[in-house]
Order: structure tokens, then sequence, then C-alpha cells
RNA sequence: GCCCGAAUGGUGGAAUUGGUAGACACAAGGGACUUAAAAUCCCUCGGCUUAACAGCUGUGCCGGUUCGACUCCGGCUUCGGGCACCA
């Protein structure tokens, strides 16, 4: 009687072996390529979902893949565990975040070893430990003192709901990245670092990482935002002072007739004439009561307000009236536009309502455009006119030719400018990592000194989840004394951006229990960078670039010698049940806890593999599920019913095969290169999977009866499936008598005779159309197989009493008979 | 508006360099085994025509290149994603 495939026991029994004889755990060796793997951290929300089953088991495919091809593979496992959930539940649960947190973890670790992945837990780490963030604290001081932190007032995008600040990155569509709540800006004192002294090289590596997906580059790109132009200086009247303008369009200046300032500009009151003050103060108060979103919203309706005063254009003398406008924010460019209403449709739009006067400086090749018939801006390079020496040109050059004149006569310079903001990475919540700063009324802003550190984060909070940070209400926190002058000075309360320590954590894991630094170079440079990332396509921009710059930071710091942190970079599709993804509201979640259960983890990691390539998104389907469990029982079954056969067997005799038997072994080697290709090259596991199951419908129609042929055939099949479903393989592997567990062996090789075909399959078309298929040997010569395709019946009903005008042939493949 | 990506049976998907469209699986239908059910196994399975052999047609739509196009080119449609009063 043979024994039922039964998950729960042997997946326990294999994930006990592993960690008992600590297979995954990673030590530096030269002798071994090295191979860093990494997934994305999980918050430690409280369970896993969908999601992570899927984002891990891609990548426990890859490292026990790489593992068996002979590398030397990190693959760490940590939490990011630092975040407002934790203190939400605290004020709800009146427990401590520390204790929420914790606690998720060790069930979300429970929940991860249950599914039988690589990782190397020894190194395992989260961001809430002291161990960690003390030495982010640590960064935070290196990074202040070369001036990369620094504080500064500033309107900030701030959520009501989670009372606290967002970086711009962190704000989707108006609204909290979080919460959805809507953001509103408010005026505070802040920590930053300055992301846009990385633009540069931020934006040039993008070009450096083919092994990103091009779409997320380009969103990057995007958002770092670079474009090139001119800064040109406009003379107020009467004045000694003038605007300062950002342009990317200096071919239009001659066309500038007025001037345009966001309501912030700090000379907007000082130009503003008397006259005309109360309604440039009345517009102003409007315009800082507007929030945000609606303001920057294309369709919201241009505005502005006359100042009275009028500034020069540099190049046609020409006065133009100074106006504020709703539509010009403060913080792109210089925060003053020079208008030119013929060639930008804001600008034109803005001069129709407040009458304004139009100048063409730019025309079609073919048509002459007449400023009193327009109905839009013209927005397109033409041909220049009304631009003194410059009429004639292509617009495209005269770029170039009026950056170079106004450079030249001292009225502007060639610039760039960048899209991309500072970070800001205050927030005033108690779950983060302190700011180690102290304000003493004496000596100002003042780091904690390095033999200070770690600002310890205090653990005796009172949780009400009212009026802000709990630690500014802790004197005991904040009350302290100058580490300069020793009078009493005051803490900072605010906590570091929790995307501040996914920005790093990828570093320590080579090092996470080095106590004498940030970083243990050494280890670091072993294992830097990261040969293959995985996660989801929403941090694109977020994390993803921080991360990148963090890295550049610390390289310059001198604790890397790393660029780039990923090197590859594969982001997952999301996980879909009945159209939409997985919710709680839409009560389509599928539980990993109910699904390991009752099939176990292979069967779980099988479908989630299986139903779609790892980019795309998978669509959940519980009846997929059997099919997965299936699958495994027919391997069970099939290697159960050769056992006697596999213990006995003697190794392939090459040289004595049936034809039926090198047939066997074809297929056999020729789904081992066929998965070695999909697996390595494309990580296209789903059709890696398709043709084992594939080779196990050949192998059970097969009559084959040698022992050896099926012990071959079947070994492959296990070891072939290893990375996939590591318990039940490893399982089969050593009741088909093997003493070394199919984790330590090698990779299978494909046998590079045993692939060549005897025979081919020829498809005949006559005119592009399939008629008929022959199979020949594979040394048929082209004549041969031409005289052969020609004398087909079926050919023959398509050709009869035709001209043939020419016969196609691609060896191995087809016959195209061109007839006429 | 700009930039990316996608569209293939009832469903998920395959076709890697321009060479048999629909691998593999799910669902469905039929059958075997069983007292019965489950499990398992076998067969059918894009559409139309046909008793059958077979033929025609078919990869979002319209054109083009080619002996040959899911694949390349031009133009659209729809959906998804990103950016957006960015000067």
């Amino acid at each position: 009687m043979e024994e039922k495939y039964s998950p729960k026991d042997i997946e326990q029994k294999w994930q006990m072996s592993w960690e008992k004889e600590k297979t995954f755990k990673a030590i530096v060796n030269n002798d071994k390529k090295k191979y860093y793997l990494l997934e994305m951290f999980p918050y430690p929300s409280g369970r896993i979902h969908m999601g992570h089953v899927r984002n891990y088991s891609i990548g426990d495919v890859i490292g026990r893949f790489k593992r068996m091809r002979g590398f030397n593979v990190l693959h760490p496992m940590g939490w990011d565990a630092f975040g407002m959930p934790a203190e939400n539940a605290a004020i709800q649960n009146k427990s401590h975040p520390a204790t929420w947190t914790y606690e998720n973890i060790d069930y979300m670790r429970k929940q991860l070893k249950k599914m039988g992945l690589s990782y190397d837990w020894e190194r395992e780490l989260a961001t809430c430990d002291l161990d960690y963030y003390r030495w982010e604290q640590q960064i935070f001081l290196e990074m202040y003192a070369k001036g990369l932190a620094y504080k500064k007032t500033s309107f900030v995008n701030w959520c009501p709901k989670c009372e606290t600040v967002l970086a711009n990155e962190q704000v989707e569509d108006g609204g909290c990245w979080r919460c959805d709540s809507e953001v509103n800006l408010k005026e505070l004192d802040q920590w930053f670092f300055k992301i846009t002294d990385y633009a540069e090289d931020l934006l040039e590596n993008t070009y450096n990482l083919p092994g990103w997906p091009e779409r997320v580059l380009v969103m990057q790109r995007n958002w770092i935002g670079k474009s090139f132009g001119c800064e040109i200086d406009f003379p107020i009247e009467n004045t000694i002072e003038s605007i300062r303008v950002f342009t990317t369009r200096q071919d239009t200046v001659f066309g500038a007739t007025f001037m345009s300032l966001a309501p912030e500009h700090p000379m907007a009151m000082n130009i503003t004439t008397t006259d005309r003050m109360a309604d440039v103060s009345a517009f102003i108060e409007k315009i800082k009561k507007t929030d945000r979103i609606k303001r920057t919203a294309e369709d919201f309706e241009k505005e502005g307000v006359f100042t009275g005063s009028y500034c020069i254009n540099p190049l046609t003398k020409a006065r133009m009236p100074i106006f504020l406008a709703n539509f010009v924010l403060m913080d792109y460019g210089t925060g003053a536009v020079m208008a030119v209403p013929t060639h930008d449709q804001r600008d034109f739009e803005f001069a129709k309502k407040y009458d304004l006067p139009l100048k063409v400086v730019i025309k079609p090749a073919d048509v002459d455009l007449d400023p009193a018939t327009i109905d839009q801006a013209f927005t397109d390079s033409g041909i220049m006119v009304n631009s003194g020496q410059f009429d004639g040109m292509q617009s495209d050059s005269a770029k170039e030719a009026i950056a170079d004149f106004l450079q030249a006569e001292g009225h502007g310079a060639k610039t760039v400018n960048f899209r991309l903001r500072d970070w800001g990475i205050s927030r005033q919540r108690y779950w983060g990592n302190p700011i180690p700063v102290i304000y003493c009324d004496s000596c100002g802003v003042v780091p904690v000194p390095e033999k200070d550190l770690p600002v310890v984060l205090p653990k005796d909070v009172a949780f009400t989840g009212e009026g802000g940070s709990p630690l500014a209400l802790m004197e005991s926190f904040v009350n302290c004394t100058c580490p300069v002058c020793g009078k009493a000075a005051r803490r900072e309360t605010d906590t570091m951006d929790t995307f501040v320590q996914s920005s790093w954590y990828f570093l320590r894991y080579c090092c996470p229990d080095f106590q004498d630094g940030i970083l243990d170079r050494e280890q670091v440079d072993h294992w830097m960078s990261v040969d293959q990332y995985i996660g989801g396509i929403e941090h694109a921009v977020l994390h993803l670039l921080y991360a990148r710059f963090f890295t550049k930071v610390l390289r310059d710091l001198g604790h890397t010698n790393a660029d780039e942190p990923f090197i590859n970079l594969l982001t997952q599709g999301m996980v879909i049940k009945d159209g939409s993804k997985m919710s709680k509201s839409k009560g389509n979640v599928v539980d990993p806890d109910a699904l390991i259960t009752r099939y176990g983890a292979d069967t779980a990691r099988l479908f989630s593999l299986f139903a779609a390539p790892p980019e795309k998104d998978l669509d959940w389907n519980d009846q997929g599920v059997d099919g997965s469990f299936r699958f495994l029982n027919r391997i069970w079954k099939i290697v159960h019913e050769n056992l006697d056969a596999i213990k006995a067997a003697s190794p392939v005799n090459i040289a004595s095969l049936t034809t039926e038997e090198r047939n066997l072994r074809r297929a056999v080697h020729k789904t081992i290169r066929k998965v070695t290709e999909d697996v390595e090259e494309r990580f296209h596991f789903n059709t890696a999977i398709a043709s084992v199951m594939e080779l196990l419908n050949t192998l059970q129609a097969s009559s084959c009866d040698s022992a050896a042929v099926m012990k071959e055939a079947l070994e492959s099949v296990v070891q072939l499936m290893a990375p996939f479903v590591p318990h039940i393989t490893e399982e089969l592997w050593q009741r088909m008598g093997n003493c070394v567990p199919l984790s330590d062996t090698s990779w299978p090789e494909y046998d590079r005779n045993a692939v060549i075909d005897e025979e081919v399959l020829v498809v005949v078309q006559v005119n592009g159309k399939l008629r008929s298929k022959v199979t020949v040997a594979v040394d048929t010569g082209e004549e041969e197989l031409k005289a052969l395709a020609m004398a087909d019946e079926k050919v023959l009903l398509f050709t009869e009493g035709k001209t043939v005008r020419k016969i196609i042939y691609v060896p191995g493949k087809l016959i195209n008979i061109v007839v006429g």
C-alpha cells in the first residue's frame, strides 16, 4: 500500500532539517561567486498576505536555483518595523507600539518559516531594534556634518488624520499615501535630506541600470524632472533690483510682454505700489486659503493681480507689467515666469483675461500668425520673427543662440532646473527613529555628540491619540542639557520618516551584528550590490529612489563603494481576485494560513508561480490551486510507483538504448534545458513549470521499461521542481535513496548529445498556408526534402496546374511553395 | 495634454530571432472505475461549414511591408499605469 502525499509532515520535517543544518546560512566564501538576493522586507502589520506569498515565493525560486547553480547566496529577511499602524493600534488597544510590533513579527516569522523560504534567519533585523536605529542616527549626524541634513521652515504637506508631515513623494492625488486623507499645507520648521544634491547622479545613473524595468526608470526620470533652460534677469523699472526668471523657452523672450510672480514670491509686497496694495494683499490672502490641490489643478481658472510695477524686457526694452498669478509656483524654478502669451497656453489665457499685449515671435513654416486672430498659443517650434537679429532662424537653434547672447550681454545664464525637491523627513510621531538633535537657547541647533548616541526612544509613554507626538509631552525626554554649553536645553521630538530605515537596510544585512560602526566595510564590499531585488511596482519612486540616494550618500561618507544598491530589479504584479485587488472591504481575501493548512506550502508556492509570469498581475483562482495540488500528487505517485526500480537501477548505458528510450531521454534533457533557460534568463517560472508538467505527461504515456532511463527522468523531474516546491522534492529525493539533501546538489546539466533530434517535423506551406507536415530524418538534404514536399498529395491539391515561382526552405522548420 | 505598458479561446496564460496560433493548466461536456460519492484515469473542447474527410476563418480595429505577421511599420480604439498650470 502506497503512502499518501501528506504535505504537513514532510514540510515540517524539512524546515527543521534546513534550520538545524544551517543550510542557508551565508558566509563569505571567495571560492564561489556571491549572489545577493533580496525581496522588499515587510511591514509587520499582523499577518502575511498573498502579495507576500507571491513576492517571497518568486525570490525563493531564484535563491534556491542560484544556490544549486553554485553561487554563494545571501538571502536575508527582516522587518520594516517603525510606522504609524503600530501607534494607532497602541492607542486603540492601550498596548505599546513595541509590544504590538514584536508580537506581529513573531507571528509573521512563523508564517514565513512555514513557507519554507531559504533565508539566512541569523541576519534577521527589525528597524525598530535599538541596534539598527542607533546607526541610522549616526548616519544622520554624518549627513548633518556634511550639510546633507538641514533644517528649514517651509510649507509642507500635512496629513490631518495622521497628524504628521508627508514628503512630496508621499502625496498621491492630493491625498496621504497611507490613509488617503486630503493633504493640506502647513508652515513648519522641518528636517530635510538634501537629495537635490544628488539629482544629477540619480538621473544619470538611470541610464546605467539595464537590469531595471524601463518604466520604473522613466518614472524616476520624470520625478527628478531635469530641464535645460536659462535664468534671465528682468530689471525692475526705477529700481536697481531685478526679477530673475527660469525659462526653457528663451527662444520666446522677444515675445515676453508681462511678468508673473508666485503670490508667495519674497518681492511681491516690495514691488507693489501704494494704490495697488489693497488688491494685492487681498489676492495673496485668498491664495493662502486656497488649498494647493485645487490651485494646481489644470482646469483651475487662471487668476492674478497687477502690482503696479513694471520691469524691462532685457532684449526688447519693452515695459512689462508685473502680476502675481495663482498658477505660478514658488517651489519650481525661481518662482517667477516671463509671460509669453503667444507661445504659452497659460500665459495666453491670462493675457486674454487681463487684456495684455500679444506679440508673435515664432511662426509655422507655411503660415503667418496674427496676434489679433489666434485663439490659442502656438507652442511648437518654428521660424523666428520679430526677434531682431534672430529673425529667420529655426527656433530650436535660436534657443542656443539667444542663450549665448543673453549670457554675453550679462542678462542671464544657461542653467538646468530640477523638479525634485529635498526630502522632508521630520514626522510628528512617536514610533520612529528620534532625530538626534538638541536645541539650546544659547547655542542653537546642536547635534547629539556621537558618544551620547543612541537617543533611545523612551518606552513609558502615554498614548492618548490626541495632541500630536507623545514625545513632545514627555518632559523627561525633552529636557536635557546642551552638550556644548551645559545649560538646560530641549531635545528634538520629531522622528524620522520610516522610509529612512528602508533606505539602507540592505547594507546592514551584510553585517547585522556589527557593533563598531554603521557598516562593516569588509562585509559590505563583499556582498554589495544586491544582484536581484524583488518587490512591488508601487515603490517605483518612493523607496527605490530614496534607497539609491542613501547608497550614494553612504558611498560618499566612505561606508560602501557601491554606486547603486540594486543591479537587477524585478517588479512583481499584484495578486487579484474576482477582478480587483484583495482587500478586506471587498471580502475577496485569501488567507495564506488557511491555504497552507489545507494544501501545504508547496502547493501555495506552486500556484502563485504557475498562474502568471512574475511581473504580471496574478489572478487568484481556488480551482487553479486544486490543479497545482493535483500535479504534486501525480509526481508523488509516479515516483513511488517506480521506487523499487529506481533504487535497483544502474546508470544509463547510452550505447545500448532503444529508440523509445532515446526519445524519452531526449524529452528529459530538453526539459532540463528549457527549465534552466526559463528560470535563469527570463524568470518565466510559469513556462518552466509547464514544461515539467509536459514531461510528466510524456513519462506517463511512455511504455519505456528501462529502470535506468526512468530513474534519470524522475530524478530530473524532482531536481527541476526543487526551487519551486522544495519540501516534496526533498522528501522524494531522500526516498529515492539519495543521502545528500537535494538542496545541496548541483542543478542538472542537460546532455548535448541527448537533445539532438533524430527526426524533425517539417511544415509544408503553399503560398504561406499550412497544407501538410512531413517527418523526416534530421539529415535529409534540401533537394530531397523539397521533392518530398512537392510530391505530397495534400500539397498537390493546391499546386496542380500552377507554376511554382519559388520554394522557401527554413532548415528543420518549414517549406513554403509559392505558386501563381 | 505628455510619457510608458497592455489587448490572444469560457478563464489564467504559451508561442524566446518574422516560420505549425492556442503549449501547460483551470472550467465545461462525455465516458471508465464504484452500490454510490469522492479521488483517479480516458476522450472532446476558438468560430463557421461538414455525416465524415476536409475547407474557410480567426491573436482589439483599419492599412502596409513580406513567400510568410500575435510578432515589424503607419494610423486608430479601449483598458491600465506614471507625470502634469513645472515656466
